[in-house]
DNA sequence: CGCCGAGTTGAACTGAATCAAGAAACGTGG
DNA sequence: CCACGTTTCTTGATTCAGTTCAACTCGGCG
């Protein structure tokens, strides 16, 4: 059950046989079904997930009622809400199964005990934050540009993602309608077929 | 000249004298005058910088020459490419100082080597970006609502910022033309009037 | 077998970009 | 300290990408 999260961990960071089994001692198993909820509008999150089967959306529901993907998540991912985590106040997130799903849950309490004496764990979890902000900054540039390029960006670096989600969620990542994502793909239907 | 850093640390951390020494010893001080770079594109970026007096903008000139705003970094403000500095590979931003700016800059190596021997000053960063990611998702969220919006949300949360940057700055970060900056401007006044 | 959510397609509409002039502000040198 | 040139901002007319609204298709599941 811990491969996948001690993998993850030892690709940034090496701990011994003796922290590895600290840390996966704080952590709680937990299966949700499909469209069950990890995380829901007003909770307080108390936890950050690591995904070991299935997958997640996260999303938020703006004063018009529309749906705004954050993120998705899948094996090898964190997901949470930092903010509410780290403010102790209701998120304005949902995370919701897309698939039957498990997750690596670690109370945010029991993470800040075992900085303390696992430095290295620390460690890990500033290189997870830098990597998520990076990828976010990438994101934030994507937004500027158009559509189409917006959607080619993430078939690029998301192929195997957007087998799995529906694609009116992907439409929703990408911040365009259901409509228009249908568009875009059949016009790069057409076109492929007009090369070969 | 380290106070505004050691305060900001004191902040997240509390760092004995020894320690503040010891990171105060690995910074080195840098001035810049006003449309001086701090950073160019195709420079692979060895620094953190941050920013104790003055103020800059870090931005990406895309295919069609559109220059895309990341972010400003006014003082207090961590700012770099941690991209290009996790992987050795060359920039894609520059960093660019709008008013005459000095910062405390610290290299990689140097860093890394502190995290070693002060898990706190490591603790520290993690919080940094975690702050950091937190802020850019919000930003993600906003991009998704009509520019009026934007514009709205960003006046609320960098008031101050807005006094000291080009429109046409603002108008890149908000990912809108400065026509459209301008036109909303007009807007928003007009309608102060017709309340009063 | 029929229903329902997901995806597609078309037509009309709209917010913002583009293109094109002007006006204002800025700073640099005489 | 003023004059000139450059950049920044404003305003208007036009165009266009993407949304909205609406109707229809398809595939799966009860």
């Amino acid at each position: 059950m811990y491969e996948l999260i001690l993998a993850h961990i030892a690709r940034h960071v090496t701990l011994d046989k003796q922290e590895q089994d600290a840390f996966c001692a704080a952590l709680q198993h937990r299966k949700l079904r499909r469209r069950q909820y990890l995380l829901q509008e007003g909770d307080i999150c108390r936890h950050d997930h690591f995904v070991i089967k299935g997958g997640l959306r996260q999303y938020e529901v703006d004063a018009d009622g529309r749906e705004n993907v954050m993120q998705f998540g899948f094996e090898d991912w964190w997901i949470s809400d930092w903010y509410s985590m780290l403010t102790n106040t209701p998120t304005v997130y949902n995370i919701e199964a897309l698939e039957d799903t498990e997750v690596l849950q670690i109370e945010r309490i029991k993470l800040e005990q075992l900085f303390i004496t696992m430095p290295k764990l620390e460690r890990y979890m500033r290189i997870i934050m830098l990597n998520a902000f990076v990828a976010l900054q990438r994101r934030v540039l994507f937004m500027q540009k158009p559509s189409a390029e917006r959607y080619a960006e993430f078939l690029r670096r998301y192929a195997h993602v957007e087998q799995r989600v529906a694609q009116q969620h992907v439409a929703s990542y990408l911040g365009i309608t259901r409509e228009t994502l249908s568009r875009l793909r059949s016009q790069m239907i057409k076109q492929r077929g007009e090369k070969l």
